[in-house]
RNA sequence: GGCGGGGUAGCUCAGUUGGUUAGAGCACAGGAUUCAUAACCCUGAGGUCACGAGUUCAACUCUCGUCCCCGCUACCA
């Protein structure tokens, strides 16, 4: 069961591996709706620590390190700053974004593991595992490379293989192996880890996951779907440099399973917060009435749910995860996102390219979140929501009501006179709003309560469309000052409820009811806390509206092409970037290079041959007349581009008729991976004809 | 291969313990309106609930089988 009245909430979004920048599928799975939970817990006045980081250590940091050419900690520096400063900009509002390379975690992780060590809660194995003679270290899977069993792929890596997909283990991997730190030939050695013996926690653990029925569906089939098969003991340590040092003798060349060491970052990092903060991080993770959330991807559950609780189970002093409302994955205009084929919305890019428009962003990802099965980001779906929900129904509904009251009522809010039916349906019908949204929230129903908010600005445009104060205003301004009250009274409401999910939105609605901070009448603020939400008297009539501003503006179609446009090359040029480099051709002598009289010239003319789409015909001014040359070079160059460029050419080449006009020669080129020509021409001007040797 | 999640309107998604005419938004059609960013408001059309069997008075919902998508995870030592 879940806990029924916490002192305090603990929340996590889950460590990101800091080894690329972060995309709209983190987002939309993980990191908005923890930050949207927290915000709503803030609103309600609890006791909120909301806690994330990047996740520093482990292979893939090594192979980013070893592929960019830098150390694996100048890995992590960039990406760690780059991350932090994108969750920052975007509005995830965590009270500490850390690091698990911080000392505080080494530390927090080496006492964890020696508390575990000590009190006789590991087991040591002995297995052979691939080593690296000449580099003398042990192989993580991923630096094996070898013929792939399933399809035949000579590089295929020890856990997978990128060619067919398949998943794999290192001995699964057929001759001839090789390391990828040297090239040489592994060899199996015995090597010593610690287990942790998660058979014998079977029952505890069935225990505690069975008193959650409460969580998703797809949390636990994923944790029965774990217990059904019987839980293995899990190592927790790894021959590998890059981590934490396992704290004991002879350990040399051995750091802590990364994902032994992850959730433990959850609560260094707490630590962190706390003496930041004054606080007492132990209340945090040790009392039995906070409430602790993970947020956290599909591909994570059962490290939450299982190996991570039987860690704390083990070491017996911490509370265990209330609930952990894992999503499904998001997908992006019909294909899965992906890193490694750069297919994906980079949300550093996102925030550049589409600046101030963050609230877009949460909004779309909110309202199309992976909560129960995968889900689907079109760029056009985000113009359509931005443009018919964003901008159509809630900034609407806002500007209506301003602009009417600036219009009639001078712009101060005018007084409510008595109610007729309708104002208090009305009226009624606000005042659940904001449980409505609130409840949804609390059970991470957050599409769910996005479509509250809607509604309740959707019930503010009936309500004016019923009312039509703007006739009204011709015979009866006591009622037009009614219903104008009522609908300011519904804007202010709105600038609560949508905090969670559009906190630079709500901002801006309070500047422009010009309660940024407080009014006269309220100077600390609080009538805009959530606990008044839903109240009918948020704004007393009198109170001079701020400047109107809309809240939101139309996207153009040439914007959304732009992206989409976007996306399609970037995945171009990483398919064309796999392209290897061709092989060296054979051999030749000198005087086979000799032959080829290769020269400068620069371009006099040139024009498109009619009725060929890739042929130019060029003059060449070669020094001692002008030649023609034909070049298959229309797709890349303008022909009014080329005119006065000096190349370089093949003078010697035998003349050859290509649509019935000869060519003298041949423009060389340099061809980019993506299959982009480049011109080859002298670094400075020189005179033509000047040869090239 | 095993396990888990999913397959519902043209699109993106809801559907609580089996119970009447299966919902929302967008898109589409018609109407109304002009305060508002051609926005808003009303109405309508649109579905063999992946497919095939079964249980039941009654199945989107339960059972079995098949196909497809996503995730986790083995074995062929």
């Amino acid at each position: 069961m879940s806990l029924e009245n916490p002192q305090r909430y603990t929340v996590t979004a889950a460590l990101i591996y800091a080894n690329g920048p972060i995309h709209i599928g983190h987002i939309a799975g993980c990191y908005l709706p923890a930050d949207i939970y927290v915000r709503y817990l803030r609103a309600t006045g609890k006791d909120v620590a909301f806690i994330s980081g990047t996740d520093e250590h482990g292979v893939p940091i090594t192979i980013r390190a070893q592929k960019e050419g830098i150390t694996p900690q100048e890995v992590v520096d960039k990406y760690y700053v780059q991350i932090k400063r994108s969750f920052e900009e975007f509005g995830i509002s965590f009270d500490l974004y850390s690091r698990t390379s911080k000392p505080i975690h080494h530390e927090t992780s080496r006492e964890f593991f020696l508390n575990l060590y000590n009190s006789g809660n590991f087991t040591e194995e002995i297995t052979e595992q691939y080593y690296d003679e000449s580099a003398k270290q042990f192989l993580a899977d991923r630096y094996i490379v070898g013929v792939c069993p399933v399809c035949g792929n000579p590089n295929a890596y020890g856990d997978q293989c990128e060619n067919c997909g398949s998943t794999l283990s290192p001995t699964e991997l057929k001759e001839p192996l090789r390391s990828m730190l040297s090239g040489s030939k592994p060899v199996l050695k015995a090597t010593k880890n610690w287990y942790l013996p998660l058979d014998r926690m079977q029952p505890r653990i069935e225990e505690y996951v069975n008193s959650h029925p409460e969580w998703k569906t797809n949390v636990m089939g994923q944790c029965q779907s774990w217990l059904k098969e019987g839980l293995r003991p899990r190592a927790m340590t790894r021959d590998l440099d890059w981590g934490i040092k396992v704290p004991l003798p002879d350990t040399e060349g051995k750091v802590l399973y990364v994902w032994f060491d992850a959730p433990i970052g959850y609560i260094s990092m707490t630590k962190e917060w706390a003496e930041q903060q004054g606080r007492d991080w132990e209340l945090y993770w040790r009392d039995k009435d906070t409430k602790l959330v993970h947020f956290i991807g599909k591909d994570n559950i059962v490290f939450h749910c299982i190996i991570f609780p039987a860690m704390l189970m083990h070491e017996g002093s911490y509370i265990l995860a209330d609930n952990v409302p894992a999503n499904e994955f998001m997908n992006l205009e019909g294909d899965k996102i992906s890193t490694s084929r750069n297919w994906a919305v980079w949300l550093h890019e996102y925030l550049d390219e589409l600046p101030g428009k963050q609230d877009v962003l949460r909004y779309v990802l909110a309202a199309n979140g992976p909560e129960t099965k995968d889900s689907e980001f079109t760029w056009k779906d985000f113009q359509t929501r931005n443009n018919s929900e964003l901008v159509g129904i809630f900034g609407n509904f806002v500007n209506r009501a301003v602009v009417l009251t600036q219009k009639f009522c001078e712009g101060k809010v005018p007084t409510r006179g008595e109610l007729t039916g309708t104002d208090q349906a009305v009226l009624d019908e606000l005042a659940q709003f904001p449980d409505r949204i609130g409840q949804a929230i609390e059970q991470y129903r957050f599409r769910e309560a996005l479509t509250y908010l809607m509604d309740l600005a959707r019930l503010g445009n009936k309500y004016l469309a019923e009312t039509e104060p703007w006739k009204v205003a011709k015979t009866d301004l006591p009622r037009v000052q009614t219903i104008l009250n009522i609908a300011l009274q519904i804007s202010a409401n709105l600038s609560i409820v949508c905090e969670p999910f559009l906190p630079f939105t709500a901002e801006k609605l309070r500047k422009l009811l010009n309660t940024a901070n407080s009014t006269p009448e309220d100077p600390t603020g609080t009538a805009f806390h959530w606990i008044n939400a839903g109240k009918s008297d948020l704004l007393p009539h009198g109170h001079g509206l701020g400047e109107a501003v809309l809240l939101f503006e139309k996207l153009e179609d040439d914007v959304i092409n732009q992206q989409i446009n976007k996306l399609h090359e970037a995945k171009r040029m990483n398919e064309l970037a796999v392209k290897t480099v061709p092989e060296a051709k054979p051999a030749i002598q000198y005087d086979d290079f000799a032959k080829m009289d290769i020269r400068i010239g620069t371009i006099l003319e040139a024009e498109r041959v009619p009725k060929s789409d890739k042929l130019l015909k060029l003059k060449v001014d070669d020094g001692t007349s002008t030649r023609q040359i034909l070049s298959g070079i229309a797709k890349h160059f303008e022909p009014e581009k080329l005119i006065g460029v000096q190349v370089t050419f093949l003078a010697n080449l035998a003349p050859r008729k290509m649509m019935g006009l000869e060519s003298q020669g041949m423009i060389l080129m340099a061809e980019d991976r993506d299959g982009s020509l480049s011109l080859i021409g002298p670094d400075k001007a020189v005179w033509n004809g000047g040869a090239v040797s």
